[in-house]
DNA sequence: CCACGGCCTGATTC
DNA sequence: AGAATCAGGCCGT
């Protein structure tokens, strides 16, 4: 039998579906029509936005069970209202806030948000996702939902036992040796992610950043992404260019500098400022089909 | 601190 | 078409 709720949860923010789920943040979501289907807390979902709320179907939780779970991966309880209060400094962020209203933060699993981000090293969204798969898809357990198929997300015991080698001839190249080390590393205990949310920003940066392999644009989006450290301001080449022309006016920083820059300028929900600025400029480089090849 | 080359791989560009 | 180039970085020199 067949389950479905519409998580008719008091949204009383803005919240858009899409723009969050398509904004680079999380990478196991698949697009079918108006549906998404992911995995999350080893759930399979699939879950579609109407005017009430978030449509849900579930396995093996029933849709009634998830609805913490969601609330929180979803971040809906968050105060937009505050959030854009408190970032919104200038016409240009403004912009960016009316274009992709209701746009969050999610708040993911710490692992598995660790994974995608070492394996976003040099690579592309699409890869990333494939990357996630591929990993799901061979060291996860199977899920079903309605006739489709997925794979949870592996420990990082799975994976610290499955080895470099074995990661490698997935296809995750050079990124295989860093995965290898921290999945041992967080299996032997050495690294306690859910430890970080009790440290500082710049502590638990500090402790993700001894892991070879993890510097601080990875560290800053496991922060953001999956361990409530919302100053967090991860600077990836389209935020880096959006500082740089609307910010900075080509002033050389180096990457902490503009960290501290951002959060002094945006305040406490930077990540958010960033988030914003990412997805606006993703989307506009694909709008325009061309990007100026003038700052590498 | 800064600059630079190398790293796996797949898609895109020339 | 085959060869460069590039992609959501990081590390070592």
């Amino acid at each position: 039998m067949v389950s479905k709720v519409t998580v008719n949860l008091a949204i009383p923010h803005p919240f858009d579906l899409t723009a969050t789920l398509e904004s680079g943040q999380a990478h196991r979501w698949h697009r079918e029509g108006r549906w998404y289907c992911g995995v999350v807390y080893g759930n399979m979902l699939k879950v579609r936005q109407n005017h009430m709320g978030i449509e849900v179907f579930s396995a093996p939780a029933e849709p009634e069970e998830l609805i913490p779970l969601l609330t929180s991966y979803f971040r809906l309880d968050d105060n937009l209202d505050v959030v854009y209060q408190t970032i919104n400094r200038d016409p240009l962020i403004a912009d960016m806030i009316d274009r992709y209203a209701g746009l969050r933060l999610l708040r993911q699993e710490p692992w598995e948000c660790l994974v995608a981000f070492i394996c976003s090293a040099t690579s592309n969204i699409p890869r990333i996702g494939a990357n996630m798969e591929a990993i799901a898809d061979t060291y996860g357990q199977r899920i079903t939902l309605q006739c489709h198929s997925r794979f949870s997300f592996p420990s990082a015991d799975r994976l610290a036992e499955a080895g470099e080698q074995a990661l490698r001839d997935i296809r995750l190249g050079f990124r295989a040796k860093y995965l290898a080390y921290a999945a041992r590393e967080v299996a032997e205990g050495n690294l306690d992610l859910e430890k970080l949310r009790s440290l500082s920003y710049w502590d638990a940066k500090t402790c993700l950043m001894d892991i070879p392999g993890i510097g601080a644009k990875i560290a800053d989006c496991v922060l953001a992404f999956s361990l409530d450290k919302m100053e967090a301001f991860p600077i990836d080449r389209w935020v880096n260019r959006a500082m740089q022309e609307w910010y900075l006016n080509g002033r050389k920083m180096s990457y902490e500098q503009v960290v501290r820059w951002a959060q002094s300028y945006f305040g406490p929900y930077a990540g958010y400022a960033q988030q914003y600025l990412f997805h606006g400029r993703r989307l506009d480089r694909r709008v325009r089909g061309t990007e100026t090849r003038t700052g590498k």
